[in-house]
RNA sequence: GGCGGGUUGCCCGAGCGGCCAAUGGGAGCGGACUGUAAAUCCGUCGCGAAAGCUACAGAGGUUCGAAUCCUCUACCCGCCA
């Protein structure tokens, strides 16, 4: 008998706040149980730290039960608040677009297969489809009445919003219409359990609210932690700025790979657990190899071959590893063959530059995108923080000449310690 | 609808009509140390080689000169109706 789905999520440090844990371990217990969380469109694609929730359905489903993927096709039109500010409402054309995208993404974590028979094939859904054909006065009538505005004045997020530049009554709705698809999940699809980031906690127990004053109904609530680094930081944020994104266009499979061999000793095991499916021996393995042999980073490297063969594929990962070592390891660039340099450029950001033109390392930084402006690029080579081929560069006219170019073509170039990219130098 | 307050660089936030490309903090970036880690310390931080250009919600205006004054517009906040 394997371990029980929530004492796997225990030690792995997935439960934030639940409601009755007991309660909710005898249903889990008594057959496939069907969940849900959901997704909105708030941005054309998934982040790293969408796959927390999304991974745990997966969880959920590998210990035989039934999981809904929700797209928020009607939420994403109105935006959860955020302690920040109001957000800007995105036009439907674009939530409808950023829906497709997301929902392509969401439908890669979870197994549609039913050919078990074991009733556990995953569901995707959208709320659209049932917020959509709503009127107003329905939605006043059977769900607005069972809000108490008082109740959600209380909340977190809407105080600190009232004390700073208040909430729109729109944004302030978000609350009912998650609640309502939480009921409507519970009536469709016998959905008894929501799963999200902490950060949902609100809008969860919002619907086992609705669901019990409405059908009478018990339903359960589960939360993960969200998702920061050892500084409390937002997760994503760190590293370059920015989110880590799921599309590989607008974050590329080597700077995912990248991303996470990075990651800090202080948050590596966390990680480890968070966003693989390694068991407890195997990461408390690299534990060990990072308390003792910190220096090898076997728990970052496993990290991010595990994390980005499950985002991008084997096949890809295999790439972006062989890229990696090429360029951080301690080999000679000049002794890499044309077909490994060639693989490893297909793989790292690049640029190209004529010598003709004769381009300084300045132009070089620039056209392989490691520096944002002219300006910037002169600040790193001033700073000593520019190579090219491994070679320290200190003169900002310094040109590469024909017997620089790796195999004819190729210059490596580098930025600091750890961003790289390549400039293919034709004419 | 009335009255008052606000809108500054990635974020927060200061800013006397000239000395403001704009104080300070955070983030970011580079260096030293190490391990493509953390912490720490140092440096840097609109674009341009430079002249200069573009910037302080938007549009006009006053002025030799405006982020700073005036007018209108948009958005936000508060109080009153």
């Amino acid at each position: 008998m394997s371990e029980h789905i929530l004492d796997e999520l225990s030690w792995r440090g997935l439960i934030a706040q639940s409601t009755d844990l007991d309660a909710l371990r005898a249903d889990l217990d008594s057959g496939p149980l069907t969940l849900y969380a959901g997704f909105d469109p708030s941005a054309p694609s998934l982040h790293a730290g969408n796959l927390v929730p999304l991974l745990m359905l997966r969880r959920f489903q590998r210990a035989g039960h039934r999981p809904l993927v929700l797209a928020g096709g009607a939420t994403g039109m109105i935006g959860d608040p955020r302690d920040v500010g109001e957000r800007t409402l995105n036009s439907t054309d674009t939530v409808a677009e950023w829906v497709g995208r997301i929902r392509g993404q969401l439908e890669r974590f979870v197994d549609f297969d039913d050919s078990n028979g074991a009733g556990t094939a995953a569901k995707v859904v959208n709320n659209l489809d049932w917020t959509g054909p709503m009127t107003a006065l329905e939605f006043l009538r059977d769900v607005g009445k069972h809000f108490s505005v008082n109740v959600m004045l209380a909340r977190e997020t809407v105080k600190r919003r009232l004390e700073s530049d208040g909430m729109s009554y729109t944004e302030f709705s978000y609350l009912l219409l998650q609640s309502h698809d939480y009921l409507r999940l519970n009536r469709d699809e016998g959905c008894s359990l929501q799963v999200g980031g902490s950060d949902q906690w609100g809008n969860i127990i919002g619907g086992v609210d609705l669901i019990r004053k409405v059908d009478g109904r018990g339903a359960h609530a589960l939360t993960a932690p969200l998702v920061t680094d050892a500084e409390g930081r937002k997760f994503g944020k760190s590293t370059g700025g920015g989110n880590v994104w799921l599309d590989p266009e607008m974050t590329s499979p080597y700077a995912w790979y990248q991303y996470f061999v990075n990651v800090g000793d202080a948050d590596v095991i966390r990680y480890l657990r968070l966003f693989t499916f390694l068991d407890r021996e195997e990461i408390e393995a690299l534990e060990r190899d990072t308390a003792e042999r910190p220096h090898l980073r076997a728990a970052q490297k496993r990290l991010a071959e595990e994390f980005t063969t499950l985002v991008h594929g084997k096949r890809e990962t295999e790439q972006v590893v062989a890229a990696s070592q090429a360029l951080f390891g301690r080999g000679d660039l000049a002794g890499l063959d044309l077909s490994t340099l060639d693989a490893t450029m297909a793989e790292a950001p690049t640029g190209t530059a004529r010598l003709a033109d004769g381009p300084t390392i300045v132009d070089l930084l620039v056209v392989s995108g490691l520096a944002d402006s002219k300006g910037a690029a002169r600040r790193t080579v001033k700073e000593g923080g520019a190579y090219v081929n491994n070679a320290k560069v200190t003169d900002e006219g310094w040109q590469p000449a024909e017997q620089d170019l790796l195999h004819g073509k190729w210059l490596v170039v580098r930025r600091g310690k750890r961003n790289t990219a390549g400039v293919e130098v034709v004419g």
